[in-house]
DNA sequence: AAGTAGTTTAGAACGATTTTAAAGTAAATA
DNA sequence: TATTTACTTTAAAATCGTTCTAAACTACTT
């Protein structure tokens, strides 16, 4: 499925502008980035694009379910192209982000959702320091 | 101990303003708030304070250990005052975070920590929402 | 008591994000 | 195709959480 396809069945119409965002993440490499990362990317590969038009649409691919969320305490958001349920390793010094598939996690016991809830994914967080 | 001997074990002067935050924050009470939230609670308890105390409190008071910053793609930064490990469900819609005990989530599997760089704290973060 | 280093404060500044409102574009309709 | 409609983009302003500034204040040391 090209990327037009990918918007549309999103319910998203297939602009200029949001085709460069999904030609830059929707390529199948994954990673994270902010939305300044993204400015930078569009920038070098020679479009341009304003600041408000890259945050509607990553609030757009992140309802959509395109793109993540990353659950950060740093004052800029995260984004990850990665949409599938997997954990990070977070270097809280540098603030960088290392995936961790699905399968190399297991949880042996997990605690009784709350009453009147429904389990809508786990994500594990492993914190990591550099070695002295 | 008392307060103003925890504050003082923790290397900071037992001001006046530490020693309210500490009054509210340190009761033994696990509680999950943002820095308007004390703000209210040092209101409502007969005192005020300058909002950039309050900012430079919970730093000095994070920073020490004795409160700890939940990881949140919410932009206002959550503090808890729980500091032992722990885990939490999380309600997306709300925001709401409920403490779950290190006890309740057992790991069959971790992934190695990336060569150079040591364990640091697991942190599972259960999404949930409302049943329908 | 005097000196010093650390702390508090109001208000300004900052940086990330959102809003505004006008112009532009995609899709639907005629 | 031409027209209409709803949606989108944009620069600039606004907002909001947080940090900085610099002057007044306070805790601790000598
Ligand atoms: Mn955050
Ligand atoms: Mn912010
Ligand atoms: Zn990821
Ligand atoms: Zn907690």
């Amino acid at each position: 499925m090209n990327n037009k396809e990918k918007l549309r069945k999103a319910g998203l119409r297939p602009t200029k502008q949001r085709m460069i965002i999904a030609d830059i993440l929707l390529d199948g490499i994954n990673r994270h980035f902010t939305a300044e990362n993204l400015q930078n990317e569009i920038n070098s590969s020679g479009n341009s694009m304003s600041i408000a038009t890259i945050y509607n649409c990553l609030k757009k691919f992140r309802n959509c379910g395109l793109i993540k969320q990353v659950e950060s305490s740093k004052d800029t958001a995260i984004f990850d192209t990665n949409i599938n349920q997997h954990h990070h390793f977070l270097d809280e010094e540098t603030g960088e982000l290392i995936d961790i598939e699905n399968d190399e996690v297991n949880l042996r016991k997990l605690p009784k959702i709350p009453q009147g809830y429904l389990n809508n994914g786990v994500e594990v967080l492993i914190k990591i320091k550099k070695q002295i």
